[in-house]
DNA sequence: AGCACGCCGACT
DNA sequence: GTCGGCGTGCTC
């Protein structure tokens, strides 16, 4: 007699690097495409995505060997679409799917089935002779309240859900379930799903642009199908107002949306606004989650309970069922293209998705990139335009100072020109920001002795000097010390000298000039937790500070109503590096830290200290003239076809000999491919030749723009057997030069 | 990629 | 005497 199974193709969920990411296995049921499957690989279990059943023809691996597949549930199978979108992404990025589809499926537990929750409901049978008090009574009426199918008695409610519903203590519950009024039942999925957003509309009095940008994608959200919008306003024009109109008309159409931001600290701000309009809060989905939250989040979005999800980049590759807008907020943002596993620009795979899936998306920012810039030119995108702040406050004046002309005392880094406007604002009681993106103490320690410079055992990076936590850290690595009092090298004591500022020194330096201000330091060391944020931000917006200190941290999200003054310690710290994209990230960071002053009332002042204040930025910065900087610099990557105009594709090579990593670099470079449109440069140390105890070589494809980049980089790998202790990473775009 | 097995160096 | 470094081999 034949066995009753089927023989299944699945995907796995980890980066598989042989094969296509595809193994067979037995299902004694039938399959779905798109069914979500739990599979043994291994010892251990992993997510997998059903493909299909196995042709006749390919059945080539020994039926003995294949293992079954273990089913979950309560998981919507994926669609077509989504695995339309895995394939491109892992062919755009040159990834193994199986990573891909690892941020598809991230959490191998979420897909077992949730333990069972028991709450509470009212007994079926209750004793008269049972006491009734009026708290008792509080959560009778709690639970006829939460429950929807009250005649049913269905659907127990949490012991601490009822308890601040009614307003009494848990232990009443407890001493109900005791005396026979209350019972146990299992709460069901629908009881765990967080409160429904309800579409609501603007309480807002929109202005005329705001209206006709929020009719718009209004209306691009009802009718469906793919468009692209760049909601171009600045600070205070009030997009998130405007984009949450959009998200309005995809509630309405019982679809999901999605809205990415660069920061997880900038989610309590926008959650806060988002609850109090849709009257529930949203999901949220970041790395700051534990791994339970995670789970209960995970389930929900699958599930398609999660009607709208705030999240970092990697929300926009959870699987939601009906998705109708993709929000990307602060478009420009840099961290939206990172190395994970996959290296992926979050910002262009949402368009991406937008496409497959048809619906639209909105790109929102104060300062757009180049990139977008550019296909608002080709018409790809289409530009929707914020031009007034709300409330009437203006955008700061812009000021630079020369620091070759008043600089600073030597080992003191406020030029006395902002030591003058602050002791003024100061005295006017008004509030003042310090920016200096650069966190620690100092980037740099020399020994006196000796004349070396600390640097990090496992990377060729200079250690910089902590002050909180009394270390020294590696920015790159995360290799820590004490801060030790002998140089390493030369054994010379208290010979140890640290060079230039980061934040903590520059607040030194604050408390000294400004013995009489109160100060705040936000940098991602100082500031762990939502909590201390939370902290920050109160003391900050109710007046409990007179300067803030802060990295970059400080210049995104934050509303700070009483800042009159952003000095902006070293605006030249962006430009060093040779980056391709130094003078636009300049630009952006400047009008973002800029734009925290002065948001209410009266205009607020910016100065930015620099050591050349004639580069074409600070000119533009100076002027205003965002359009002719904008200009300049696609004119510039025009000619030198650099992205957006050109392509650009690095591959590194590391490895821990540095012999064999050189060697097989050159045994790579020996292979180049050629072809008119494109230029290969390197091997050659890459900008961090050792990092984390691997030395590194590096290639740089470039080609025009009608050159297939991943076709050539794919055949080019292809042939070439790297040994074992080789590592091979591919970044298209790239984005970060390490 | 994980994860195990397997073989050589410095410590509870 | 063990813990632990990473080389190498395999996963339906």
């Amino acid at each position: 007699m034949k066995t009753p199974y089927h023989r299944i193709k699945v995907m796995l969920a980890t980066p598989l690097p042989f094969g296509d990411g595809v193994l067979d296995y037995l299902s004694d049921s039938p399959v779905v495409t798109g069914q979500i499957v739990l599979v043994p690989l291994g010892r251990r279990d992993v997510a997998g995505l059903v493909l299909g059943l196995v042709e006749e023809e390919n059945r080539t691996v020994d039926v003995k060997k294949l293992k079954h597949v273990k089913f979950i549930s309560g998981l919507p199978a994926l669609d077509s679409k989504m695995i339309k979108f895995i394939h491109w992404v892992a062919a755009w990025t040159l990834s193994p799917i199986g990573g891909v589809l690892k941020m598809v499926l991230p959490l191998v537990d979420a897909l077992h089935d949730p333990a069972e929750v028991l709450g509470f409901v009212t007994a079926k049978n209750i004793d008269g002779a049972v006491r009734m008090t009026a708290t008792r009574k509080k959560i009778l009426d709690a639970i006829a309240d939460m429950t929807p199918n009250i005649e049913a008695n269905m659907g127990g409610r949490t012991a601490k859900a009822l308890a601040i519903h009614a307003g009494v203590n848990v232990s009443t519950i407890k001493a109900m379930a005791k005396a026979g009024l209350l019972e146990t039942a299992a709460i069901e999925h629908e009881a765990m799903m967080p409160p429904r957003a309800l579409p609501q509309d603007s309480g807002y009095s929109f202005n005329a642009e705001q209206m006709a940008a929020a009719t718009t994608l209004q209306n691009a959200v009802s009718e469906g199908g793919f468009n692209s919008f760049v909601l171009d306003g600045v600070t205070g024009s009030g997009k998130t107002e405007v984009y949450f109109d959009a998200i309005t008309s995809a509630l309405k159409k019982h679809q999901q949306a999605v809205i990415l931001l660069p920061e997880i600290a900038l989610s309590a701000a926008i959650e806060q606004r988002f609850a109090q309009r849709f009257g529930a809060p949203p999901v949220v989905w970041h790395s700051g989650l534990t791994l339970g939250q995670r789970v209960a989040a995970f389930r929900i979005i699958a599930a398609g309970g999660a009607r709208v999800v705030i999240g970092a980049r990697s929300a926009l590759f959870l699987p939601y069922p009906d998705l109708g807008l993709i929000v990307i907020d602060e478009e420009h943002e840099q961290s939206y293209k990172q190395d994970d596993h996959v290296p992926y620009h979050a910002r262009d795979m949402a368009v991406v998705r937008a496409k497959i899936n048809a619906i639209p998306i909105v790109l929102a920012s104060a300062t757009p990139s180049l990139e977008t810039e550019a296909n608002i030119d080709a018409g790809r995108y289409q530009r929707l335009r914020l031009t007034a702040r709300v409330g009437a406050a203006e955008l700061p004046a812009i000021e630079l100072i020369d620091l070759r002309r008043t600089p600073p005392d030597r080992q003191h880094w406020i030029a006395p020109p902002l030591v003058a406007a602050i002791k003024a604002e100061l005295a006017a009681k008004n509030q003042v920001l310090l920016f200096l993106n650069r966190r620690g103490y100092a980037p740099l320690t020399l020994c006196r002795t000796c004349g070396g410079r600390i640097t990090c055992p496992h990377c060729s990076a200079w250690l910089v000097t902590h002050k909180y936590d009394a270390a020294m850290h590696c920015h790159h690595c995360g290799h820590r010390t004490k801060f030790p009092d002998h140089c390493p090298s030369c054994e010379a004591e208290s010979s140890l000298v640290p060079c230039g500022p980061g934040v903590e020194r520059l607040a030194d330096e604050a408390r000294r000039i400004f013995p009489d201000a109160r100060q705040a330091v936000l940098s991602s060391d100082l500031m762990t937790t939502p909590k201390s944020l939370a902290a920050f931000t109160d003391d900050v917006t109710e007046g409990r500070v007179d300067i803030i200190i802060g990295t970059q941290m400080v210049a995104k999200g934050h509303h700070f109503p009483r800042l009159k003054l952003v000095g902006v310690v070293d605006a030249d710290l962006g430009l060093a590096g040779g980056d391709l994209r130094a003078a636009e990230n300049t630009w952006q960071m400047m009008v973002q830290v800029a734009g925290r002053a002065g948001r209410i009332g009266d205009k607020g002042r910016a100065m930015l200290q620099t050591v050349a204040p004639d580069t074409p930025v600070f000119k533009a910065l100076l002027s205003g003239d965002r359009a002719s900087f904008i200009e300049a610099e696609k004119n510039a990557r025009k000619l030198a076809e650099m992205p957006p105009y050109g392509r650009l594709v690095s591959i590194i090579i590391s490895g821990r000999d540095e012999g064999k990593c050189a060697e097989s670099a050159k045994m790579l470079g020996r292979n180049k491919p050629q072809f008119d449109g494109v230029s290969i440069l390197g091997p050659a140390p890459a900008p961090i030749p050792y990092l984390r105890g691997r030395y590194r070589f590096r290639f740089l494809i470039k080609t025009n723009r009608s050159v297939d980049v991943q076709q050539i980089t794919r055949d080019w790998l292809k042939s070439f057997n790297f040994h074992s202790s080789i590592r091979c990473q591919v970044d298209v775009d790239p984005y970060y030069f390490m």
